[in-house]
DNA sequence: TGGACTCTTATTAGTCATACTTAATTGGCG
DNA sequence: CGCCAATTAAGTATGACTAATAAGAGTCCA
């Protein structure tokens, strides 16, 4: 029982409740490929590695397998799942996988599913955007010119985020808006890991620029081919690096 | 208090475990909008209504925690979140949502999802498709073409599905491959509910087979232009029913 | 002899009741 | 108006018990 010190919870941020953290944890462990498919963890084993009691462990392992990354089964203990199983596109899962090891194939997956999404996106947004959207597209992109010069990657990056997170909520699709985060994460991990040394690329900023014009105009189609030609060329960059 | 009595856990189809019974009792209530974001659930309560001991009904909250359907926090109580914060990717929020009131809508937004996806998909499984798989998706088409007349829905279905499971998981992208079952619900629904009183039209059958045969001759262009009508005739079919 | 079938047993998740701790809201008091 | 204490509901811990079920021992029939 002594002090707190010896779980080996070392997490990045202390989340707030044990089972959080005992989450926080083994969540990424098994999306690391620590425990390879088919290793069997007992909850009893778990509780006693991470100092809690059965019920917090019990907690924790419910909600991996909610994620389909474990299954539970009597008799036999709490076993890892193949990766092909799990929910790929859980918020939490996306981030462990983002963090740990494979997050290059994770970011490529998820920029591949960015050039699928965003600019259908962009065509419903040109028909569907409210006034205010289409004003706060048009503030993004500005935005953007205006930060794209002179080492300003924060400032540009809040901006480069906000844009498509603004395209996808105006699509007025909940399943695209809700890949508004998944976005914003493959934007900030772009600026802070790879490429981007130095200032974004011009012709990105202006094609931003062009699809805001294009759904301030509700041209559709306009707005779909700026849009997949920026999807593309983040594919590229993304290709250059990891081929 | 008494209201209906007992436990009201008379889901569909028995789960295994009385938290998974929980679950599939409160899981589809809240996403049906039984419970308006802001109510407050104590699990104490929850417990005494289900009948179920307060360890079972905390871990049922923590599995509809991490779908984001509710949030949990300290004298407060157990609080329904509003729809644009839950996870609607997860399979089984998708699959409640389907089985309840507003099925319409989360049809809808899945067939745009789909007319985003697949043509993408498409394209790539074109490119990395296997063999076996070129083979496969061959077979199904066929097997569209056999089963395209005479009442023979629900073998049409599975070649159906069988066959945009194949194209999906040709795409090489785990986040594609993952809308496997979400293509195969929304398919399933539209069997089985909605239209469909008579044999599926023969420009659908003809653009499967062309999807294939672009697949095989490892023409990208071609098999995302078909599929792409495809997905687009299935908005179509939609809009003419709820617009 | 061998294989298939049944019965037993050991193991581990699942459930329950209870006691206690902690955080946060609320309302009263200075 | 701000601070402090009381209250409330979630969070944690523990121990006892239940229930599946995998695996092995034992049995029967071909």
């Amino acid at each position: 029982m002594s002090g707190q010190g010896a779980a080996p919870v070392g997490g990045p941020a202390r989340e707030r409740g044990l089972h959080a953290r005992l989450l926080a944890s083994l969540g990424p462990a098994i999306t690391a490929g620590e425990y390879p498919p088919g290793t069997v963890l007992r909850t009893e084993e778990l509780a006693a590695r991470y100092e809690v009691s059965r019920t917090v462990a019990r907690e924790a392992v419910r909600v991996l397998e909610s994620m389909h990354l474990v299954e539970s089964r009597r008799r036999v203990g709490v076993t890892v799942l193949p990766a092909e199983e799990w929910n790929v596109y859980d918020p939490q899962v996306i981030t462990w996988r983002l963090a740990g090891a494979d997050r290059g194939r994770q970011l490529r997956s998820l920029t591949v599913l960015r050039s699928a999404v965003e600019p259908v996106a962009a065509r419903l947004a040109a028909e569907l955007a409210t006034p205010e959207e289409c004003a706060a597209l048009t503030e993004h992109a500005l935005g953007m010119v205006a930060t794209s010069r002179g080492q300003q990657l924060e400032n540009y990056l809040v901006h480069d985020t906000a844009f498509h997170r603004t395209v996808l909520r105006a699509s007025r699709n909940e399943m695209f808006a809700r890949l508004g985060d998944v976005v914003a994460a493959v934007l900030a991990g772009r600026t802070h890991h790879e490429v981007m040394f130095s200032d974004p690329r011009q012709e990105a900023v202006t094609l931003h620029v062009q699809v805001a014009e294009a759904v301030r105009e509700r041209d559709g189609a306009r707005a779909e081919r700026a849009m997949r030609t920026i999807t593309e060329d983040a594919m590229a960059e993304l290709d250059v690096l990891a081929p």
